[in-house]
DNA sequence: GCGATCAGCT
DNA sequence: CACAGCTGATCGC
C-alpha cells in the first residue's frame, strides 16, 4: 500500500496520487492508476468546493484512467477538470499559482507501468530536474532500456530522484515468475477442469481492483469463453477488455463477487449463484491469486499450488519482483531513490539502505558493460562479471545502455542477504539463465505440488472444506459428493433456490464418485489431471440443451 | 449525517 | 501470508 503523501521535493506545487491535506493546495494533480489507495482525498469535499472557484486546477491521467474514474459516480465531478494525456507524449503543462500568478512550466510524461489497466508512471522535467513517479508498477528485466523518453539520444537521461514502488522491495521477493509464467500456469490448471465436463468451472478468487483483467483477457481468448463479473459498466468504452468479460453467468470462467464469497465457495456455489441446468451442483474450483503468499514459502513451488481439496493459489504479481527494482534502478542510475511503500516487517530506514547501493554515488566507476542477470547470477557465487546468452536479449541496442556506470560494491552483496542460501528460485521455471540445476522452463501442467507446500497452511486451507471421510487417512479416497453437498446446502439456503437442496438429494455419489478422483487427492502429479483418465458424469435430467445453458454464451 | 480512523476480514 | 478493498464500530464535527 502507497504510503506516498503526495509531494516530490523538486516538484512540491504539484501533488500525485494523494488529494488530502497539504495537497489541497496543490496546482495540479497526477493519478497514477485508479486504485482507491492512490486515491486519497480525491472525492473529499474540500477538494470539491476548491474546482468549484478554480479555472485551473486539473487532475491528469491517462485516457483510460479518466474513463475509469469517471465511471464511479462519486468522481464525476472531476469529469470538466480531468485531462486525458496520451502515452509517450510529453506535454508541457503551467504550474500557475492562482493568488500570485506566479507560474512555472514543466513537462509531463505518462509512461506504461504495467500495474493494472490505465497504470502510468509520471516522467516530470523542468527548472528542477528530471524525476520520475513510478507509482505502481511491474517492468519485467530490461524493459527499462527500451522507454523511449527514459533516454535521450543514446544515454540515460539525468534522473535527480526516483519515487518507486518498493512493494516487493525485499530479497524474500528476489524473483516472481513472469507474467507470461504464471499466465501458462493458469491456463494449463483451467484447461485441466474445464475440459472435464461442461459442470467444471473455475471460481477466479481476485480482489475487488482492477489488475485481473490481463488474466480475464488471455483466458477468454484461449479457451472462447467469457468471464463472468459483477459488472461491466468501467470498461463500456473498452472493447479489448470489453469482450472478454461478460454479467452473463453461463459461463465455465467466473469472477464474480458476493461479500460472503468465501462461503459461497466453502458450500460449492459460485458467488453468482449460478448453477447446472435445475440446479444441478457444478463442480468449482478456485483459484486465488497470490505473490505474497509465494513470498512467504521456504520451499520451491510450481506457479500454480493446490492448497486445498478445490482450492489452488496462482502466483500472480502487479508489482516488480526484487530483481526487477534492481534492474530498473541500476538502468536509471538516479542521484536519489526514494520509496513509496514500505512494506510489512520492514520500516523506512531498512527500504533507505536496501536501495542506498543503487543511487548514483554508490555507482558510475568503470565502464563496466552494464548485465543485470549476469551480475546477480554471479553475485552468489564469485563478484567477477562474466558475459551471458541473455544479454541480447535484454537489450537490444547497446547505444541505449547507461554512460556512467560502476557496480555499487554493497549491492553484489545484495543477494546473499536472501533467504535462499543457495540463492535457487523460489519456483519451478524462471528465468532461462538461472542456474543449471534449475528446471529451465515451466513445465506444462505442473500446477500440482502438494509435496513442497508449507504443511500448515495444507491444513489451514484443507480445513475449509468439510471432510466427511474423517480422519486425514482417508484423504486418498474419492471424494463424497452427496454428504459435502448436501450438509452444507440444508444450512445456507440464503439462495432460496429451490432446485438447490433438491439437487444435492438427486446428486448420487456414486456418480461424483467417478469424476476424476485424482484430481481432489494429495497428488504431486501432472499426468493426474489428465481429464481423459476420467469420465464425467453429468446429472442423467441434463441434455444437450442444459449444458448449452451453462456453456452458451 | 458525514468523514476519518481503525479493527476485522478476506 | 496483509498485492486492495469492504464492512462496521467509534468518534468528532
Amino acid at each position: 500500500m502507497s504510503s506516498f503523501a503526495g509531494r516530490m521535493r523538486e516538484y512540491p506545487t504539484i501533488s500525485l496520487d494523494r488529494f488530502d491535506k497539504e495537497n489541497l493546495h496543490a496546482r495540479a494533480y497526477f493519478l497514477s492508476h485508479c486504485h482507491k489507495d492512490h486515491m486519497k482525498g480525491l472525492k473529499g469535499p474540500l477538494l470539491k468546493r476548491k474546482l468549484k472557484f478554480s479555472l485551473t486546477v486539473k487532475l491528469y491521467c491517462s485516457p483510460v484512467s479518466k474513463e475509469l474514474l469517471l465511471s464511479n459516480p462519486k468522481y464525476v465531478f472531476w469529469e470538466k477538470h480531468v485531462v486525458a494525456l496520451e502515452l509517450e507524449s510529453p506535454t508541457q503543462i503551467s504550474l500557475v499559482d492562482e493568488i500570485s500568478g506566479e507560474k512555472e512550466d514543466v513537462m509531463v510524461t505518462l509512461l506504461p507501468a504495467g500495474h493494472c489497466p490505465g497504470s502510468v508512471m509520471f516522467l516530470v522535467e523542468g527548472d528542477r530536474g528530471t524525476v520520475l513517479y513510478t507509482g505502481d508498477f511491474r517492468l519485467a528485466v530490461g524493459e527499462v532500456s527500451r522507454m523511449e523518453f527514459l533516454h535521450s539520444g543514446s544515454r540515460v537521461k539525468d534522473v535527480q530522484s526516483v519515487y518507486l514502488d518498493t512493494t516487493f522491495c525485499d530479497p524474500k521477493y528476489f524473483q516472481i515468475p513472469s507474467r507470461e509464467d504464471c499466465l501458462d500456469g493458469i491456463k494449463e490448471l483451467v484447461r485441466s477442469w474445464i475440459s472435464i465436463s461442461t459442470y467444471h468451472v473455475i471460481w477466479l478468487n481476485c480482489k475487488a481492483a482492477y489488475g485481473y483483467e490481463y488474466l480475464f483477457t488471455h483466458l477468454s481468448e484461449e479457451f472462447g469463453c467469457q468471464v463472468h463479473v459483477n459488472n461491466l459498466d468501467m470498461f463500456r468504452k473498452m472493447p479489448d477488455i470489453l469482450c472478454h468479460v461478460t454479467t452473463n453467468r453461463a459461463t465455465q470462467i467466473h469472477a464474480c463477487r458476493h461479500p460472503t464469497d468465501e462461503e459461497f465457495f466453502r458450500t460449492s456455489r459460485l458467488p453468482c449463484g449460478m448453477t447446472g441446468p435445475d440446479g444441478t451442483p457444478l463442480h468449482i474450483i478456485s483459484v486465488k491469486p497470490s505473490t505474497i503468499w509465494f513470498g512467504e514459502r521456504s520451499r520451491r513451488t510450481s506457479v500454480v499450488v493446490k492448497t486445498g481439496r478445490s482450492s489452488y493459489r496462482a502466483c500472480f504479481s502487479f508489482h516488480s519482483s526484487y530483481s526487477e527494482l534492481i534492474d530498473f534502478l541500476l538502468h536509471l542510475c538516479p542521484v536519489n531513490i526514494h520509496p513509496n511503500v514500505i512494506p510489512v516487517g520492514r520500516n523506512v530506514q531498512e527500504v533507505k539502505d536496501i536501495l542506498k547501493p543503487m543511487c548514483r554515488e554508490y555507482s558510475g566507476r568503470t565502464g563496466i558493460i552494464y548485465k543485470p542477470l549476469g551480475i546477480l547470477k554471479r553475485a552468489r557465487v564469485d563478484y567477477t562479471v562474466e558475459d551471458s546468452d541473455s544479454d541480447s536479449e535484454l537489450f537490444d541496442d547497446e547505444e541505449l545502455m547507461p554512460w556512467r556506470r560502476k557496480f555499487p560494491q554493497s549491492f553484489q552483496l545484495l543477494p546473499l542477504e536472501a533467504p535462499d542460501p543457495e540463492g535457487a528460485p523460489r519456483f519451478v521455471g524462471g528465468q532461462p539463465d538461472m542456474q543449471e540445476d534449475q528446471t529451465p522452463v515451466l513445465q506444462p501442467g505442473s500446477y500440482m505440488d502438494c509435496t513442497e507446500s508449507n504443511d500448515d497452511d495444507d491444513e489451514q486451507e484443507e480445513e475449509e472444506f468439510p471432510d466427511p471421510a474423517g480422519p486425514k487417512g482417508a484423504e486418498r479416497e474419492s471424494p463424497r459428493w452427496e454428504a459435502f453437498f448436501t450438509a452444507e446446502q440444508v444450512m445456507t439456503d440464503e439462495s432460496s433456490e429451490p432446485e438447490n437442496s433438491q439437487n444435492s438429494r438427486t446428486h448420487p455419489a456414486g456418480e461424483t464418485g467417478s469424476l476424476s478422483p485424482k484430481l481432489f487427492s494429495d497428488s504431486d502429479d501432472d499426468s493426474n489431471h489428465d481429464p481423459t483418465q476420467s469420465i464425467p458424469a453429468p446429472d442423467p435430467r441434463s441434455e444437450a440443451g442444459g449444458q448449452d445453458s451453462v456453456t452458451g454464451q
